[in-house]
DNA sequence: TCGAATCTGTTGGATAAGCAACACAGGAGC
DNA sequence: GCTCCTGTGTTGCTTATCCAACAGATTCGA
């Protein structure tokens, strides 16, 4: 598999290493909150000593960021979305991608503070806008990727976490809710006519 | 936890090191049947360099002892039986115990080879044996405690393998079966009358 | 307000794990 | 016979992890 991520040739003690403090992170902040965990709660969790964790992240702050953004790409791993090129399928299938982990990230930290969404949100939205970037990039269109790109992956985040934060039972499933804002997003991106 | 065996003040990187074989070698066993299983295999799937392998076990079988080893006494741990003192109801446990480890594991290795039962045979019977002598020699008896526990561990793990062998419809369930085999257990370490 | 306790980062030296390379031992096929 | 191939143990050197100890920060209760 040809992967967009080269983080594939380390060490493996340092993947090794890494997974359990991440493993451990995320089973410490479900039970406690991200607030009131401590470092020493993860490396005791992980069984890797406390000075390891300092090798590898400055704070638990650093850990979030890393959890996070690994948890997204594999999200975005398990539909493909690292290796394709676009189309209004593959952007259907972004938004639901961004939906589904939003959801199931959030309700997976309790109590769901300020710190963690604000790093959620910074983390995913710059995957979005690369994956985005890189597609536009692969076309002969005059649209600024950058521009476009940034623009895309604000409307999609911003969508997503309304959705995700929408607690009506009528609440559409996320497949519906890209057919619903899909036109929109592809227009945001100019991109209705080239594809 | 205060644990009959000293193995827990080890450095956590062999910990999980071994860890890792162990897990490794039991899937690769259930996949490929001990023989057809390489070095290379174990090492492989489990994420651990070769050189490490030989820097803990010799060669694959000295990790099926191994592996045999915990598994009887996480076996034992989980049923306290490593920590208590001889009754009727501990003698009848373990007998339990070695059903219910016997037939799991056999049937977890395909094909089941003369190699796995042998050493399984001879690992198991080690640890009911000296579990039977801590057993004896706190009490004050008259028995010699390495005649008798010889014998009960033999008798023991007999009895428990003809059981799993036994593909019959109207087998008894493990529990019955070591009620109906305990006054013989019993009487084989003459404890009938001092428990 | 003052300790006591806990958590944080950081350091130096010890130890385990990784890696590449080697010689060697079967086994398969020609 | 031969070579090719795959697996086995072993080695010297590099790198990551562990550990104990430290000083400073923060929290909390007396």
């Amino acid at each position: 598999m040809l992967s967009a991520f080269p983080e594939e040739k380390l060490d493996p003690r340092v993947k090794r290493t890494r997974s359990l403090l991440e493993g451990a992170f995320m089973e410490v902040v479900a039970q406690k909150g991200f607030q009131a965990v401590s470092v020493q709660d993860i490396t005791e969790k992980a069984g890797v000593n406390r000075a390891t964790f300092y090798a590898h992240f400055p704070d638990k702050y650093a850990l979030l960021d890393y959890t996070v953004r690994q948890g997204f790409r594999q999200e975005l791993e398990k539909r493909m979305l690292n290796v394709c090129t676009f189309s209004m399928d593959n952007l259907r299938a972004l938004i639901i991608a961004v939906c589904e982990f939003i959801s199931t990230s959030s309700s997976h930290c309790n109590p769901p503070s300020q710190q963690f969404e604000s790093v959620m949100e910074t983390q995913v939205k710059i995957q979005i806008q690369e994956l985005i970037e890189k597609w536009i990039d692969k076309l002969s269109t005059d649209v600024n990727p950058k521009i476009a790109a940034t623009a895309a992956s604000w409307a999609i985040y911003g969508l997503a976490m309304q959705w995700s934060r929408d607690k009506n039972k009528k609440r559409p499933s996320a497949e519906d809710f890209a057919d619903q804002v899909l036109p929109l997003i592809a227009g945001n991106l100019r991109l209705l006519e080239t594809a």
